[in-house]
DNA sequence: ATTTCGAATTAGAATAATTCCAAATTTCGA
DNA sequence: TCGAAATTTGGAATTATTCTAATTCGAAAT
């Protein structure tokens, strides 16, 4: 299947008219085609700077508009570090967050295969997961 | 060993004067008091209207300052939730946190008995990880 | 007991991320 | 094309937290 999130090359405008049941105004296109070029987890404020490049008129609330409607209709995901200001990501498979403390670029990383959840921790038997968050602080240890 | 998180009848002012070399004054006290007492994860402003019984002149910022010096000591957990406020834990075992979403009360969740991080997240060899956060959020299927 | 001096506390101001609001604009469907 | 509904916008408001500068505290030395 041929998703947006592995075609880095459609741009913007050719993105169809509904994602996820979600209208894609202009600006909507352009919050995600951002995200989808820079796959660094930028903050709100980092996207409304980039996409500024390409339409100067875009306003910092309409960044936060979009990023929430795209969210919610899951089509970027929003990660939480701590304290920090929230960042927003394209890559909806499963995975997990590792922060490197040197530099403070966040990578994914993703499960073994197979695990599950109930291997790991004891929950109360019935308990139904809808959120799970995984992330992680450290360092490269050579490099 | 009888450390301080697992007795809970040890009243505020007879707390050694000194723990893990975080001088204990008064308000270090009430604080850590109130989060050994009360232990349901309460945000900086729940410790502080707490805290106001025992010790009505006690300041906000000063139930900050506590809390951060509790924290860099290892005194008490930070934990955060989303973007939610912070919250307190007096919890240092290895453990990770479960929010009901009917009643958003939080739950300590243990790690089954031997599971290593490296067994279920493809890290990058030598990748030296020094904090962990797992958080979930859900519903008790029965109950 | 008194002095001293660095650390802790305090109230209030400042900051930063995010949300809210109300007006203007755009879009969609009839 | 017209009107309703959704979206965008700039600025104000909110909220959690941090900062600041002045005051107070407390332990050690006198």
């Amino acid at each position: 299947m041929i998703t947006l999130a592995n075609n880095k090359d459609l741009k913007p405008e050719d993105f169809p008219s509904d994602i996820e049941g979600l209208r894609m105004t202009r600006q909507r296109r352009e919050v995600l085609a951002v995200i989808l070029r820079d796959r660094d987890h930028p903050t709100a404020n980092d996207v409304f700077l980039r996409a500024q490049d390409r339409m100067p008129t875009i306003s910092l609330a309409t960044v936060y508009n979009c990023l929430e409607a795209l969210v919610t209709h899951n089509i970027v995901r929003q990660v939480n570090l701590d304290r920090e200001s929230s960042r927003y990501c394209p890559n909806l498979s499963d995975h997990c967050h590792f922060q490197d403390e040197a530099s403070g670029k966040i990578h994914d990383v993703v499960f073994k295969e197979g695990v599950k959840l109930e291997d790991i921790l004891e929950l109360p038997k019935g308990t139904e997961i809808s959120h799970l968050d995984i992330s992680l602080k450290g360092n490269f240890g050579n490099r």
